[in-house]
Order: C-alpha cells, then sequence, then structure tokens
RNA sequence: GCUCCCUUCGUCUAGCGGUUAGGACGUCGCCCUCUCACGGCGAAAACAGGAGUUCGAUUCUCCUAGGGAGCGCCA
C-alpha cells in the first residue's frame, strides 16, 4: 500500500508572492489534488530580520486568490527551533555531527583558499576530529555535519532525472549557528519529515539543496520524499525574472484584470504539457498533471499568450460572474472607488446588458472596465482625439439628422434602432459604416465600441437621444 | 573559478531511432463586418555547432559554444 500523498508549499515571507512561487504552489497542489493526498503550507520565517506580518498575509491572500487551497494549520517554521535544536543534538550525540569553532575570520580564508585552488568544499573539516580542549575562548560553536569524505551522494529526481555529486565536493555543512539557531538546511529535512511530506516540488534553484538534504536525512536514518525539481520561470528576454518583466506579485495580476483560472492555466502549461491541449479547466488539469511531463528547461514569461490566454476566459465567462469580478477588482486599483460609486441598479443592469458585446473585446478586465465607460460616462462626453477628428461639420449635421431619425422609434431596442438607421442611410445613400461611425462617436466618444446598435439599447432612448443632441449641428 | 542543470519556429511546447518535424501564442494575408474584437481560412517561422554509435539520428554518447542555478553561521 503506497502511503497517502503530502506536499508542502514552503515560502519565506520576504515578499509577495511572487509568479514563481505561485506556479510552485500550483504544482504542488495540482500533485496532491491528483493523488487525493494533502498540501501543506510552511512559512519560513527562521530569518527574523527579513520576515514579515504583511508578507505573509500577501502570500495566503495570493494563494487564495489564485484559488489554491492547503491542509491543516500553518506552520511556522521559526515556531519549531527547538525540536530543531534537539535533533541537532541528537546528531552530536550519535558522533554524526561535530562542535565547530572556525572563527568568522578562518572561515573567509578557507573560502579564498578554496577559491583560488579551484575547489568547492569551503570549509576544511578541521574540527572533525580536533580536541575541543583546543577550542579558542569566546567563540560560539556551530554544530557541523559529519558529511561522507568519499563516494557519492545521488538524487533521483523526478523531473531532473539522476543527478550525482562526489562528496569530497561536498563540506560539512552548519546545522545549528553560534546562536544556537537552526539553519535552513536542518530546519527544512526536519520539518519534512515531522510533517510527513513524502513529495517536495520546489524550484531548481534548490537542486543542490537536495544532495545537502540527502546527507542529513542519511545522518538521521530517515527516508528522503520524492524529489522534484522543476525549472525557474525567466524573463522575456531570457534573464533571471526581475521586477522589470515579470516578478511581480501575484496581486499584480489581479489589479491588472486577469483572471485566476487564466493565471493558473498559463502558469500550468509553463514547463509542463499534455499532448496538444492549451486549455484546462481546473478538474481537467487535476487528471492530467504528472511530474514526469515537468520539462527541464527554464521556460521564458510570455504576457501575450496570458492576455490571450485571459481573454478566452474572460469570454467564456458569464454575464453575472464577470460583472462581480468587476466590482471586486474595483477595489484593487487606483480610481476605482469613484468608479464604484458610479455603480447602481441602473448601471449594474446596463453593464449586464452590454457584456455580452464587452467581454468579446477584452483581453483584461481592466480592457473591458475601460470600453464600458460609455455606460458610466457623464454628457457631455468626452471625445477622444481620434474620434473627434470624425467629428466635422458635415458629420454634427448628419448627427442632428440621426438624432431627429431616432426620435419617433418606438419600442427601442437593438433591431428597431438598427432597422431606422438602415433605412435612414438607405434614404439618404448612405453605407451603414458611414451612420454608424458618426453615431458612436457622439454616443461613446470613440471610434471603437460594441457593436452600435446594441449601445443604443443599453444607453436608452433618452441618454442616446441628449447624446446626440450634445454633438449635433444644426 | 568550482559544482550542478538546460538547449526543437520570436515565445510556450509535441516528438521518446525512420514524421511533408505537429499544436498554441505572436506576426502577416484573406474572409466575415457599422468600428474594434470574436470567428473562419491560409502563410512565413525551429531541431545551437562538431564528432561518434547506427542501415538510419531532432531523438543515444561525447566534446564545444551559449544560457541558467548554486557556491553563507540567507532561505
Amino acid at each position: 500500500m503506497t502511503p497517502p500523498v503530502v506536499t508542502r508549499f514552503a515560502p519565506s515571507p520576504t515578499g509577495f508572492l511572487h509568479i514563481g512561487g505561485a506556479r510552485t504552489a500550483l504544482f504542488n497542489w495540482l500533485y496532491a489534488k491528483k493523488h487525493g493526498g494533502k498540501m501543506l503550507l510552511r512559512i519560513e520565517d527562521t530569518d527574523r530580520e527579513r520576515s514579515t506580518e504583511p508578507a505573509i498575509a500577501a502570500i495566503l491572500d495570493g494563494l487564495s486568490w489564485l484559488g489554491i487551497t492547503w491542509d491543516g494549520d500553518t506552520v511556522h517554521q521559526f515556531s519549531r527551533a527547538a525540536r530543531h535544536r534537539e535533533v541537532a543534538e541528537q546528531l552530536l550525540a550519535a558522533g554524526k555531527a561535530y562542535r565547530c569553532y572556525a572563527t568568522a575570520e578562518e572561515l573567509t580564508r578557507m573560502r579564498e583558499a578554496a577559491r583560488a585552488e579551484g575547489r568547492s568544499n569551503l570549509y576544511d573539516g578541521s574540527w572533525r576530529e580536533r580536541d575541543t580542549a583546543e577550542a579558542p575562548p569566546g567563540v560560539k560553536p556551530t554544530i557541523r555535519l559529519k558529511a561522507p569524505l568519499s563516494g557519492e551522494t545521488v538524487i533521483e529526481d523526478q523531473v531532473q532525472g539522476r543527478v550525482v555529486w562526489q562528496n569530497e565536493n561536498l563540506d560539512d555543512l552548519v546545522l545549528l549557528r553560534g546562536d544556537g539557531n537552526p539553519t535552513y538546511m536542518l530546519a527544512v529535512v526536519v520539518d519534512d519529515h515531522d510533517m510527513g511530506v513524502t513529495h517536495v516540488i520546489r524550484g531548481d534553484d534548490h537542486l543542490i539543496n537536495a544532495a545537502r538534504q540527502k546527507q542529513i536525512y542519511d545522518a538521521l536514518g530517515w527516508e528522503l520524499p520524492s524529489m522534484s525539481h522543476i525549472p525557474l520561470i525567466h524573463g522575456p528576454d531570457g534573464s533571471k525574472l526581475s521586477k522589470r518583466h515579470g516578478a511581480l506579485g501575484v496581486d499584480a495580476y489581479r489589479a491588472m484584470g486577469y483572471l485566476p483560472a487564466a493565471l493558473r492555466n498559463y502558469l500550468v502549461r509553463l514547463g509542463w504539457s499534455h499532448g496538444d491541449q492549451e486549455i484546462f479547466s481546473t478538474q481537467e488539469m487535476i487528471d492530467a498533471f504528472d511530474l514526469s511531463a515537468i520539462g527541464r528547461s527554464a521556460a521564458r514569461f510570455d504576457f501575450a499568450k496570458l492576455e490571450n490566454l485571459n481573454g478566452h476566459y474572460i469570454r467564456q465567462a458569464d454575464d453575472q460572474s464577470l460583472l462581480t469580478m468587476l466590482e471586486e477588482l474595483l477595489r484593487h486599483i487606483p480610481h476605482g472607488l469613484e468608479i464604484a460609486a458610479k455603480l447602481n441598479d441602473t448601471t449594474r443592469a446596463q453593464l449586464l446588458q452590454a457584456m455580452p458585446g464587452l467581454k468579446e473585446r477584452a483581453k483584461t478586465l481592466l480592457e473591458l472596465l475601460d470600453n464600458a465607460g460609455f455606460i458610466i460616462a457623464d454628457r457631455p462626453l468626452t471625445i477622444e482625439p481620434k474620434a473627434l477628428a470624425v467629428l466635422t461639420p458635415a458629420t454634427r449635421q448628419l448627427i442632428g439628422q440621426l438624432h431627429d431619425a431616432l426620435e419617433s422609434v418606438t419600442p427601442w431596442s437593438s433591431e428597431t434602432t438598427e432597422a431606422a438607421m438602415r433605412a435612414f442611410a438607405e434614404q439618404n445613400g448612405l453605407k451603414l459604416g458611414a451612420v454608424a461611425q458618426p453615431l458612436r462617436v457622439a454616443l461613446t466618444g470613440r471610434t471603437t465600441s460594441p457593436g452600435i446598435f446594441d449601445v443604443l439599447a443599453v444607453l436608452g432612448p433618452q441618454e442616446c437621444l441628449s447624446r446626440l443632441a450634445d454633438q449635433a449641428q444644426r
């Protein structure tokens, strides 16, 4: 019988939840869901200087927004320091670790010497066998792992394959600092073990740590969890993802009007594929997800593809949930509250009525909101420069005629107004476009909009006739 | 410098010894059309380079080049 799958997401709360972390969390979540297991959340806050409460809140908020849930209580690593110390002492008692009294200056010298000689193991292991009686006064010792001096450390990684290190290249890592606090390396091993983690899925910047952690597992006689190191996400230019490209918090993606479903879909396809399938519902992702299908090379972040996917999910969303998402978004964007103040039963109904035409034209909620501007705009409309060019004396005169032609239309609908405008165009030997564009400019202040007869219908006769009169020239 | 990882269209990728090297985004063209979109059709576009192994390499091995990660008493 195979043990139940337990994965974990273990961010260090030194900033927002960035896109790479979001993908790591997603992969852990998918794997757990697929195998009916659990995903645990552990906050790696042992660095007291850099860990902050707002960062923790931002990470939890980001995960929630993305729809990624975790099981059980959130573990705060710092609170487990006593347990970490206990394990270090246990290793010490078993002769698998030793006290090291090397000073910072000595360590620096060793590092320089190692580099000069082209060696990768920095610490020279001098306190391995030295008598602690020789300890210099005033130096608080660290506890180091007595790592194997020869042989190999091997990780059978589910993504990277078999990765081998020669032990002579790995030095004795510090388990417990001079101040008695555990290092990351020790804390991770102890926590993963104690939490019952069966599968470690994390960024491949941790691949080398896996070797050192394996040595700790071996010294403790614990079984190493399944390891999967997923490639990092790079910026569009192939370099490390920086703030300049896409290393934004997921909250920034929310503010840019991306849908969680779109971001999930984009992220899951970055480095992972399932044949030719591009669109995945959450359930499809869970069913199809497979560690062995994750590629080993880094992927570049491509906003154009994210936008395309986002457009897809917007088009496919139902009108009411789009309106809900839009109102939600207003709380996260500049001037959002001013717009929210204009929402009432009437404008909400208009938004809903216009939604079919709106959602086809937007790649982000921000765009959708912008395109919906004509609904909440105040008279007289601000006319965009491009639209202003349409308003020649001749078209202003035409607008006056259109106003008159529409005045008698009853009942008012997109069908009846369209019939009236087509009739008007025919009688005056005009193409429909020659009528539609001036109408569009007068009613929306822009040269592009949803279908103009839908705009007419949504705005209603009073508002339309007033806006037309505003721009007409008699 | 050292250790480890990576390398198919511009981008994300399919391919798991024999294919006209497939799909998606983006780009371009045509159609649809009241604008913009959506949608439809079509086009251009890739196996980093070099040695092997093999009847046959995009696929296996090695080397080179390029890219990345790590090299702390940070996580």
